[in-house]
DNA sequence: TATAATTCCTAGTAATTTACTTGGGATTCT
DNA sequence: AGAATCCCAAGTAAATTACTAGGAATTATA
């Protein structure tokens, strides 16, 4: 029941980018730097977060990624799901997908995992880009340091 | 995101030891035939289940294994929990873990992970035994066959 | 126009985890 | 005594994950 490295880092990298809302595009090697992933990797990632729409690019020197819409209008299930696929405790639990299980009709498990599926997708779903700013925000307000200008 | 076969096989097997609940040890063969599992793979599993406490055996001719308590008293949540260990999306989020992320004090990443890993336990917190059997009953009721005496 | 900085693309591979299989010992009922 | 069962440990095959490697295409800027 773990996430990939793709889930977390992805997330990590499109929170990056939101941060960095409005102001041109950012080199992915910054953010790779960051976070200490290989630059190669971090790009498979979001390669597939621009298939999906969720990041734009700009090719060349001075070049980089940038969300693709606003943060507030970006979702961590839309994000996980681009990375994951559809999130689900089973194959039999994925929407939208012709597997078949000879149960199935009444399989009692089934129900569980179903449940299980729609209170994780709520959860993600219910998440955007925009809130994990102002969570952060809160934390860093909330951790003991006192921050003077 | 998946469970493992651990998981998946290992609720369906204490499902069926629910339903045969107070009436002796069933063979974990009879379970794992049904199931199309070998009973040897099933045997390392409920074996996790022993160890937990959550069911009982009776070795020799005749023996078996059974519930250590009744449906409605044992919930998914342990069962998922004894076979797959804490259940969340990152190490970061388990629970009594004492796994360190340099960024943990102020990542919103892992509140994320919080907020799924907390909801997924809700879920499956509240589901017991007994829930499912009283779950299958219904929908063998609601599935379009009637069963007449 | 040359150079550097970047995205884009594909193939390969190392490491880890999962999902078993194998085989035999111990116990108990009949 | 024999059959049915649980108990236990080690080994292995398959799948998945997590990268690495390397180079082509594009574009800003000096």
């Amino acid at each position: 029941m773990k996430l990939s490295t793709k889930g977390r880092y992805g997330l990590r990298a499109m929170f990056e980018l939101a941060k960095y809302y409005g102001k041109g595009p950012i080199p992915l090697r910054n953010i790779a730097n960051k976070q200490s992933v290989s630059d190669n990797y971090l790009e498979q990632l979001i390669a597939v977060l621009k298939k999906e729409g969720l990041v734009n690019s700009v090719r060349g020197a001075q070049g980089g990624y940038m969300l693709a819409k606003q943060p507030k209008e970006i979702t961590v299930g839309e994000i996980l799901r681009a990375l994951e696929g559809n999130i689900a405790p089973t194959d039999c639990a994925v929407e939208d997908e012709e597997f078949t299980c000879e149960r199935e009709k009444h399989c009692v498990t089934k129900v569980v995992w179903v449940k299980i599926r729609d209170s994780v997708n709520e959860v993600i779903d219910s998440i955007t880009l925009q809130d994990m700013i102002d969570e952060e925000k809160k934390l860093s307000n909330n951790d003991g340091y006192m921050y003077y200008i």
